[in-house]
DNA sequence: TGATAGATATATCTATTTGATATATCTTAC
DNA sequence: GTAAGATATATCAAATAGATATATCTATCA
């Protein structure tokens, strides 16, 4: 109850799904869940270990050939305690967004700074947002057809209908996010452009 | 050039407008910046100490009776510095949003506890843009009328137009991401209403 | 056949960052 | 003058990121 670490509630949310090594929950995250969660190695194998200790989460050694596979599942005293975190009560993200940091640092140099930054920053979204609108696409036919592709269950280990339309969903936080960056972009160009006519009129 | 901290420049960037302390970074990253950046104080003061070996900002110890107060300022090598970080490559940010989690995590789950988290997070979100609405309404009247708000300008050393500005057009960034946010929740809140229909329906 | 390039799988280490807390000084109201 | 609370400065343990190390597996082609 002392630890402030979420790691744990991710690998335990992930476990309460299926059993998996560190390898495959690290890959279960990157692939799937990288538009609003992010883990590293370095968090996740002492985090299963320390799960283990705690006794919400088993360890079983398989060996297919020479290689050594530890898998891990969650046991009735984890599954409650995921359970109690996700009734508790939910923090907000710590932001630390570099491009923003940027854009208001460059206030005090010439608005070609600024304007440099959100063209830039507008590409980068761009390329964001044609990623999300692939991944939606392919989802919402799957859905609608009632029909499992092959790929995303198998990364994902999306099963049900109802794991796929909860998927499809915080993919559309993704998009909803990127479209309003982009929007925020063309304003934000327009408002120093507009700003640069003014000082250029104020030189006269 | 091998250190990757972002803070270092974050730093750099403040006192590239005029000479502070590590407890005045603190305060005007919190009271102006927060909505996308964060400090620590463990993270600013080792990286101010840093900063002064590295001979791009320079330490003066003042004393005002017996509280004796360290201000910093920016080098010429530090401005440089900063310059070339504002102009090379942007970092995506590194998101590990909580609320997001426990909704995709929530999946398996009776849809009840999607859409009890969902109404949560409205409500969150919901307050969020209020403070938003009434720092934007502040800040654009002042500018507006050229006229620079006292409060504003004290805390966050905005000083020129320019700079009322950018802090203006950044804060419309955080106010278009918590519309969207908002968006998704309505969207979001009716797909589970609608599915849950449909298990209702199936279950006759 | 066996050498090897590259993919897969597992893990560790250091640097960075957070969040909590410690400590002293200043200000104000009583 | 003194106690409560605000201001200012700083440190430390825990959490996290990012890079890298190491071994095993797979496919291919010389």
């Amino acid at each position: 109850m002392k630890t402030r670490s979420k790691t744990q509630f991710a690998v335990l949310g992930l476990l309460s799904w299926q059993p998996m090594s560190g390898y495959d929950i690290k890959k279960m995250i990157t692939m799937g869940l990288s538009h609003f969660w992010a883990e590293s190695y370095g968090q996740l194998y002492p985090t299963l270990e320390k799960l283990v200790t705690d006794g919400l989460a088993t360890k079983s050694s398989e060996s297919t050939g020479k290689r050594k596979r530890h898998v891990f599942s969650i046991t009735e005293p984890g599954r409650q305690r995921f359970l109690e975190w996700l009734a508790g009560p939910t923090d907000q993200p710590r932001i630390r967004n570099e491009f923003q940091l940027k854009f208001f640092l460059a206030s005090e140099l010439p608005l070609a700074h600024g304007l440099s930054l959100l063209e830039d920053y507008r590409t980068q979204q761009q390329e964001i947002a044609e990623t999300y609108a692939r991944s939606e696409q392919i989802l919402a036919a799957a859905l609608e057809t009632d029909d499992a592709v092959e790929e995303i269950s198998q990364v994902l280990g999306l099963t049900s209908r109802q794991q796929m339309l909860f998927f499809l969903i915080s993919l559309r936080h993704g998009v909803l996010a990127v479209e309003a960056r982009l929007a925020w972009c063309e304003e934000s160009i327009s408002a120093l452009k507009k700003e640069r006519k003014v000082k250029e009129n104020a030189g006269d």
